[in-house]
DNA sequence: ACCACGATGAACT
DNA sequence: GTTCATCGTGGTC
């Protein structure tokens, strides 16, 4: 299946009554991490470039949420935040519907959507995404045409749509954002319909620590999930 | 001040 | 399957 660059592009930038009100809510977020991620799996994440080189300004990206994780607090081995705040980790403790993006393995910028209530920490890591606008610019920032090697992990997709450190702490509830959510079922795009959502839950990985519980959610047989 | 390591990806064999 | 580049963070001294 071709990605769809097509109508539902055109409103998706230009309609943006619709934009305001598909976007997802605070009250989304300020819920169990697990129901979050579990529930951000078949929504649309959208960007808008702010890189200060190149012609790529103003440009948009969009794509569908394919896997995630969870991650919690202090009960959590795996979390930045299971020691409590530290100046990196403070924002999961903050309101909940912000981005947390952080600088791994030297090389790699990771997105997550901050959860549960004010005070409480929790955060859902943004681990794949299916395509759906401005492939272009990602095969531009991605230096691949293929399409399947865009945004099939949680580091190749913040490059494909250019989430960067100063993506930290951006309203994600908020149009006006250079990053938000919106859920696409208002856009009545057949494609999106098409996957209706099965979803499957595995245990996280890439960690050493918290593998025990299942926290790794993905589309079953979505080809854009990073690892089966 | 020091240092081990990581919520990865790419390039290998 | 393997190795390794890369550097911010946070724990420890």
């Amino acid at each position: 299946m071709p990605v769809t660059e097509n109508a539902l592009s055109e409103k998706i930038f230009k309609e943006k009554p619709i934009l305001k009100k598909s976007v997802l809510k605070r009250s989304f977020y300020e819920r169990d991490t697990s129901l979050v991620a579990k529930d951000l799996l078949g929504k649309i994440l959208i960007t808008v470039s702010c890189d200060a080189d190149i012609q790529i300004k103003n440009e948009f990206c969009a794509g569908m949420i394919v896997e995630d994780e969870a991650y919690y607090g202090l009960n959590d081995p795996a979390s930045h935040a299971c020691n409590g705040p530290t100046p990196r980790s403070n924002i999961m403790f903050e309101t909940p519907g912000i981005t947390y993006v952080y600088f791994c393995y030297g090389n790699h910028w990771l997105l997550n959507a901050v959860t549960e209530k004010f005070g409480i920490p929790g955060a859902v890591l943004i681990r794949a995404i299916e395509p759906i606008y401005g492939t272009s610019i990602m095969s531009y920032r991605r230096s691949t045409n293929r399409l399947e090697n865009l945004t099939n992990g949680p580091g190749k997709l913040t490059q494909a749509f250019g989430i960067k450190r100063d993506f930290n702490g951006r309203d994600l509830t908020d149009t006006e954002s250079p990053v938000f959510i919106i859920d696409g079922s208002g856009f009545k795009n057949p494609y999106l319909q098409v996957s209706k959502k099965e979803i499957v839950s595995r245990p996280r990985i890439g960690i050493k620590n918290g593998t025990d519980k299942l926290l790794r959610f993905y589309i079953k047989d979505n080809k854009f999930v990073s690892k089966k």
